[in-house]
DNA sequence: GCCAACGTTGGC
DNA sequence: GCCAACGTTGGC
């Protein structure tokens, strides 16, 4: 069982919108970058996923999904009406590789980035770090338990 | 294979 | 909307 955090912009697609798919999962197309596709490829079913909401007004982990399907190709990649097509990658040789997520919880209250870099035990998350702008990181067990708790406590995640 | 130029990410 | 940090591209 492993542990990762998933970035999305909730304009784009938010937890909730993740929610609302609840019946069929959601694959997470559009992923363009080489170490977060590798992420994509290590996870299996069953893993569990922070979803991380970026470039927003409160950056912050949201909730909570799990790993439904293994990484396989990415068809946006062969589309060339697709904002995320890629010329290079062909389907007898897919470039762009993702996994399909399903909801599991919304938490009552965004946990910040801020809440976050302020909790000592969580210093060592790759999403607190500066310049960190991998969209899929792995977490630890520590860290993911570690931010369960905190994003489950009423209070804890609110922004001064 | 170096590295400058460029594009993107994402917090602020 | 600014800008720092980072990844990718492409000329040489």
């Amino acid at each position: 069982m492993q542990y990762w955090l998933m970035k999305s912009e909730p304009e784009t697609f938010s937890i909730e919108d993740l929610r609302n798919a609840l019946k069929q999962s959601t694959f997470w197309d559009g992923v363009r970058n080489y170490q977060a596709r590798n992420h994509m490829r290590s996870m299996q079913v069953g893993d569990l996923v922070l979803f991380y909401h970026s470039s927003c007004k409160v950056p912050g982990v949201v909730g909570l999904a799990e790993v439904v399907s293994e990484a396989h190709p990415d068809k946006t990649a062969f589309d060339p009406k697709s904002p995320y097509y890629d010329p290079k990658s062909t389907k007898d040789n897919p470039r762009w590789h993702a996994v399909d997520i399903q909801f599991k919880e919304a938490f009552p209250e965004t946990l910040s980035l801020t809440a976050l870099k302020q909790e000592p035990a969580l210093s060592s998350m790759k999403v607190v770090q500066k310049g960190q702008r991998l969209s899929v990181q792995p977490v630890t067990p520590d860290e993911f338990k570690k931010v369960l708790k905190l994003a489950r406590r009423p209070g804890s995640g609110k922004k001064s």
